[in-house]
DNA sequence: CAAGAAATGATATATTATAACATATCACCC
DNA sequence: GGGTGATATGTTATAATATATCATTTCTTG
């Protein structure tokens, strides 16, 4: 058994800067431009291992003196999910930040309805077992939502 | 491959009575009941073969002339999917006949993005996979939520 | 540096959902 | 069969989530 939740006292801003450093890397292989708004909600998002929601963004960054309306936090959003460095939990209308954005969107995301802590998995077993379930039935996969709520390993146990 | 879609021209009308049979034995069995209202909102629903939005519903009972407001809908609606009659798409915020109650909520939803049906499906190597993928990471499952979105044998072949 | 493209600002509003309290209806007991 | 408590619905207001539209600013590139 391996807790894909990150251990209790694990060095946080090293999530932060690695995923920053990731996300410019996508941005410059796709040419966009991953300018302070995104980058900031971006941060805002890997704040925690939360899902946020998008007004708990911009509550935020309205609580740092910015001036700041719901359509330009949507349009960070839609941005950053666009390149698959954020994934919306459909389940929470909430966001969450991507650590392995070339995942092709394939993952599973395990939900802990008692720390609300995310985390992603990228199972073939489960991708394999959808994708003949579709196939099945005669059906051509665009894109795939599997959200799993319940108990994270460290919340069973404490 | 066996479509999960139903034919076109098949006789929905017995989907609909055939769904409120069962609704009512469920019911029964709970100890339930199925008021007018409940039963108005379910029918409603089976309507088509498509999700269907609360104030969809809401429109629809109104047009009837009827008096609705929102909280009528929306209580109608948590009834309905507690008893699993019902289910909601996440990924639409809409709601959708169920056709075998019993099914514990381990169900895939097959989503068409062109017809807007919607199929479900309670497919034993998907839960397989999704339960091995939560032991894997020593997490223990409350509910899981698969929609597929894609295109529909009828809307790949037409 | 000019011109067009891309991003953000600003205002308004649409869509989805719930809180809180009042009234009506049902089920059960006497 | 009427009183009583439980369940369901009515009513009003508002919270939470999301987008359309047009104006302005910033960036890129020639």
């Amino acid at each position: 058994m391996t807790d894909l939740f990150p251990q209790k006292g694990h060095d946080h801003d090293r999530c932060i800067d690695s995923a920053i450093a990731q996300a410019e890397k996508v941005c410059e292989a796709e040419n966009a431009r991953f300018t302070d708004m995104r980058r900031k909600v971006f941060s805002l998002i890997w704040q925690s291992h939360t899902a946020v929601t998008a007004y708990e963004l911009l509550d935020s960054l309205q609580a740092e003196g910015q001036r700041v309306q719901p359509p330009t936090v949507y349009r960070a959003l839609e941005f950053l999910t666009d390149l698959g460095l954020v994934h919306r939990i459909e389940s929470l209308n909430a966001y969450f930040g991507c650590d392995q954005p070339d995942c092709d969107h394939l993952g599973q995301y395990f939900i802990c309805t008692r720390c609300g802590r995310v985390a992603e998995t990228v199972d073939e077993d489960v991708s394999i077992a959808v994708r003949k379930a579709a196939k099945n039935v005669g059906f051509k996969i665009q894109a795939t939502t599997v959200e799993i709520k319940g108990l994270c390993h460290d919340c069973t146990t404490h």
